[in-house]
RNA sequence: GCCGGUGUGGUGGAAUUGGUAGACACGUUGGAUUCAAAAUCCAAUGCAAGCAAUUGCGUGGGGGUUCGAGUCCCCCCACCGGUACCA
């Protein structure tokens, strides 16, 4: 019989479906082992070949797991709130409910296509209002509750109120933004608004206003990351600086402990590392400079309190509050004018012109708490308002930026650090020994910190700190196609709702587009934000990263109505054990993620501290762009150049035009062209070339017809370039055409094959014929010459044993390890080998039929079937090896003189290495490279080589 | 600048963790089969010299440790990713 892949993936298909291979219980005598895909967000243009990278590998994973007796959960679901799907609706008018769960259709179907085991029944969508149910409770949750430093964990806000009602400020240990201490009785006297504002700064949701980014084009508020120097990330729009009143999470409350986690997970080092430097941890100190003749003090933060005697002056970021208090009237006018350019700047010229130095002088000076020095007080926009404490002293010695600005401004530089014994050291390296430091005086630089530090705390000066770069993140985003938050307003006091009033649907509307001020769209439906006894709901709405930081925890449980997982389903499946997805989620999902589920654990509703042990950064699959070369001929008129002629014409300006793939012959080889076919295609699809010329070898082509050559000889050749796979350069592959082409066995093998899993790579087809030739020889080990199925029940040979077993150790340890392309290429060489012997033994092919059923689970499964197997082969037991069956009878030896080798001998197995290096000694051609030198020393190494040193 | 990673034939990539560099696959070349093609099968294929046996060179570059280095150590280069007036 012929290998038919569109037969039998259309009949597994469906028979999986019908017997319900894939569903997970939660009861089940086996241990538990979940392997998680991040989910898709579920785009318009489907999937791409990269897509699935990620997904087969956690699916033969999968598939390995439970056939080493594991009861696996490997669901799959869509992150389906989010900007594309509103941008969407704001050019076509298609509301986003709508081309979400058309888009989610088609994903489900591309999914289908390529055979993932995943457990549909418990899909989840972050859409749902089901789901986000859960979504706006846990909000709630975070609303009502604050960071207790005593216990180092979230406690209930109505701690908090019991705290103050009792005793004020005093005995409140908690991470907060209030710095004011408060007295029980001040508290009780408090307005109801007085005690939220309080409030605010414990809760681990709360409102302030911030300097936001703010995108008009979008109409919306970005997070850091969804901006890319200075532009939003999805339409390239410019982003500025704005001050909002949004919603926030206390994640900085986390700070330590999301550090802290890193150190028991097993996630790679270029994770860790870009979450730590995220959280930017940094140990300094804090420390009160009087303002001389102002009540007022400035706080600073510093990591080098050792160089105190060196500050000369301070820096007031431009929005700090102390600067309208304390700037002189003849500065008045200056630092108005400062500000103002400040205000125009945008973000995009603060970043691109960071090494200009600009600032003015307040006209205040502060005391210097050691000499008691009066020292100026600057304004500069290169402090940063929400960095440590938006002002600091400056030590031009020993600091670059400091310097550059005490050059430029003409102020006073003092060395404080001798570092003549260290030339090439940076200030960072905190290198050398401490002068003109007083007290200080002679000590190197790291004791003189550590001494600093106590010295400001004995003198009451300020105290040593840990800072974070890290910020709260910002929870509000000014869209309609999200989640509504779950509260009211009643005279602009937010409370939560209750459980039984979740969830809050978001309101039908077909106006999409954001208002001009600023406001959600929700906002427009009045009859939805006013409730009764003048309360209003919040019109914004939640970022896309609130779905997706708990959306794991949902599928241990999905469809409870009672809460968002059982805490029976909690406690066996407890957390992630394999997760799978791409670095661009290294921050905000994996972080948000963290701490979500942090927070749920504080509150005693999860068993676990990390919500994923181990993850894997599959790598990205590039696309091939393909350009043609454009020129303007003498009259101006629009000349293609084949990519071989350029040389011809040498003064020629050339710009690159993408051309869609499909017309492309030979895509993303070197000699990739368009053929004289290629061309007219390429001209009906952008017409306003129809008139162009192109020059091609063998041929020239002019408003569509042959001017000189052949159609047959005529070529285009493109300029190939690695890029982006995106409907922009118009080589999106879909995945679809491929299974269509090969068939999702080979598919799958393919995209393993191409590499390690966590590399990128450039998709090309090239080695696709070998793979699937691959299964096609596997298959034909089946079936004799007349393709009828001929099974052999015969003992298997020793020879025929030993390659099983090898490669059923190496399969195993490779899938343990993710090494996947090289586990298919042991699978190869032992149906190479096989191939050679003739094997149609049961007792051979069953095994490898198992091994190979992860990859490839059509195939496999009809062969199973052919074999006579009434149950299917993805509940088979993965085969055990036996070393006995590896063991060879005889060993090749290299024999090296001085390392290099020269020959090979072959031993029996059990030779003494006494008896190898006599033999060796004695080899001819050995004897050639030996003779008249002395024999040093001879390295036997059992079952490696044999090496010979001579002089 | 700082942090993390990568660098091996014409190409994608292997290398039991210090022990035969280039597995497996693509591509190329030659051959078989065929009226022909596709498919299939066989052989060769790191580079250089040589008819050949063989020899020399060879894992980004330079140095070192070792009987032996793609692998360990030091210095440098290139590329990719993250991040940045972070005090």
């Amino acid at each position: 019989m012929k290998y038919d892949f569109n037969t039998i993936e259309a009949k597994w298909k469906k028979s999986w479906v019908e017997s319900k291979l894939y569903k997970v219980s939660n009861e089940s005598p086996k241990p538990k082992y979940y392997v998680l895909d991040m989910f898709p967000y579920p785009s318009g243009a489907g999937l791409h070949v990269g897509h699935p990278l990620g997904y087969i590998a956690s699916d033969i994973y999968s598939r390995y797991k439970r056939q080493n007796g594991y009861n696996v959960l490997h669901p799959m679901g869509f992150d389906a709130f989010g900007l594309p799907a509103e941008e969407y609706a704001i050019a076509t008018g298609v509301h986003p409910a709508k081309s979400t769960s058309d888009n989610i259709a088609k994903y489900k179907e591309q999914l289908a296509n390529i055979g993932f085991s995943f457990d549909w029944s418990r899909e989840v969508r972050t859409s749902d209002p089901s789901y986000y149910k859960w979504t706006q409770w846990i909000f709630s949750l975070l609303f009502e509750h604050y960071f207790d430093l005593n216990t180092n964990a979230a406690q209930p806000i109505s701690e908090l109120l019991d705290l103050l009602a009792d005793s004020g400020t005093a005995k409140v240990n908690a991470f907060t933004t209030n710095n004011k201490s408060v007295s029980a009785d001040e508290w009780k006297a408090y307005s109801e608004k007085e005690q939220f504002e309080l409030l605010a700064h414990y809760r681990l949701a709360y409102r302030k206003v911030g300097y936001v980014n703010w995108c008009a084009a979008l109409g919306t508020v970005l997070a850091n990351d969804q901006i890319k120097d200075g532009f939003s990330e999805r339409g390239g729009h410019p982003v500025e600086r704005k001050a909002m009143t949004q919603w926030y999470l206390r994640t900085t409350a986390y700070a330590e402990r999301l550090l802290e986690g890193l150190k028991e997970i097993d996630w790679s080092s270029s994770l860790k590392a870009i979450q730590q430097n995220w959280i930017g941890k940094s140990k300094g100190a804090t420390l009160f400079f009087d303002v001389d003749g102002h009540d007022e003090k400035v706080e600073i933060f510093t990591t080098r309190a050792d160089t105190i005697f060196g500050a000369t002056y301070m820096v007031l970021a431009p929005e700090h509050p102390l600067v309208q208090k304390i700037k002189s009237q003849n500065e008045s006018k200056s630092v108005a004018d400062y500000l103002n350019y400040v205000n125009t700047r945008s973000e995009r010229e603060r970043m691109t012109e960071v090494k200009e130095v600009t600032g003015v002088f307040t006209g205040a000076y502060a005391i210097h708490p050691f000499t008691q020095k009066r020292i100026p007080i600057w304004i500069g926009e290169y402090v940063l308002m929400d960095y440590g404490t938006g002002a600091i002293m400056a030590v031009p010695s020993d600091d670059d930026r400091d310097r550059a600005f005490a050059t430029k401004f003409g102020l006073e530089i003092i060395e404080v650090v001798d570092k003549s014994d260290y030339p090439d050291a940076t200030a960072a390296d905190k290198l050398g020994v401490m002068i003109n430091s007083d007290f200080l005086n002679g000590l190197k630089v790291k004791e003189a910190i550590e001494k600093m530090g106590t010295e400001v705390e004995n003198r009451g000066l300020g105290k040593v700190k840990i800072n974070y770069k890290m910020r709260d993140a910002g929870f509000s985003r000014q869209r309609y196609w999200g989640e509504p938050f779950p509260l009211v307003y009643k005279d602009g006091i937010p409370s939560v709702l209750n459980l039984d009033e979740l969830p809050v649907e978001l309101p039908h509307t077909e106006e999409f587009k954001p208002t001009s001020d600023g406001k959600s769209p929700l906002s427009r439906i009045s009859d939805w934000v006013e409730l009764s006894e003048g309360q209003q709901r919040e019109t914004d709405t939640m970022p896309a990263v609130a779905g997706s930081s708990w959306y794991f925890l949902r599928y241990m449980d999905p469809k409870n109505d009672m809460a968002f997982a059982s805490k029976e389903a909690l406690d066996y499946w407890q957390d992630v054990d394999l997760y799978v997805g791409g670095s661009e989620h290294a921050v905000a999902h994996l972080l948000y993620s963290r701490f979500w589920h942090k927070f749920l654990f504080d509150l005693g509703y999860l068993p676990t501290k990390e919500p994923f042990k181990k993850l894997i950064n599959q790598g990205m699959i590039q696309g091939v762009i393909e350009y043609l070369l454009l020129t303007k001929g003498d009259n101006g008129e629009n000349v293609f150049i084949s990519a071989d002629k350029v040389g011809e014409f040498p003064d020629r300006e050339v710009a690159k035009i993408p051309v869609h793939i499909k017309y492309v012959s030979d895509y993303g080889s070197d000699s990739s062209y368009l053929s004289y076919e290629g061309i007219q295609s390429f001209i009906g699809w952008r017409q306003s070339y129809s008139k162009a010329e192109f020059v091609g070898s063998g041929g020239t082509v002019k408003s569509g017809s042959l001017l000189s050559g052949s159609k047959e000889g005529f070529k285009m050749q493109t300029v190939s370039e690695v890029g982006k796979m995106s409907k922009r350069y118009h080589n999106v592959v879909n995945p679809d055409d491929v299974v269509a082409k090969y068939g999702a066995d080979t598919f799958r093998l393919y995209e393993m094959f191409l590499g390690p899993i966590e590399q990128s790579k450039p998709w090309d087809t090239q080695g696709i014929e070998g793979v699937s030739k691959f299964v096609r020889r596997l298959w034909s080990l089946f079936f004799n010459d007349d393709e009828q199925l001929e099974l052999s029940t015969a003992e298997p040979t020793k020879e025929e044993l030993k390659i099983l077993h090898q490669t059923i150790k190496k399969v195993g340890n490779d899938i343990e390890k993710f090494s996947f392309n090289t586990a298919i290429s042991s699978m190869m060489i032992c149906v190479n080998e096989l191939k050679k012997l003739k094997t149609n033994k049961v007792a051979v092919l069953e095994p490898l039929l198992i091994l190979f059923s992860s990859f490839a689970p059509f195939a496999s499964e009809e062969l199973w079937e052919m074999m006579g197997k009434t149950s299917s082969i993805h509940e088979a037991t993965f085969p055990s090896f036996d070393e006995k069956h590896m063991q060879e009878d005889t060993i090749e030896y290299p024999i090296c003189v001085n390392g290099k080798k020269r020959t090979l001998m072959t031993f029996p197995a059990d030779t003494t290495n006494q008896q190898m290096e006599d033999a060796a000694l004695a080899n001819e051609d050995i004897q050639k490279w030996t003779e008249g030198k002395n024999v040093l020393k001879v390295i036997v190494v059992t079952k490696r080589m044999i090496n010979i040193v001579v002089k």
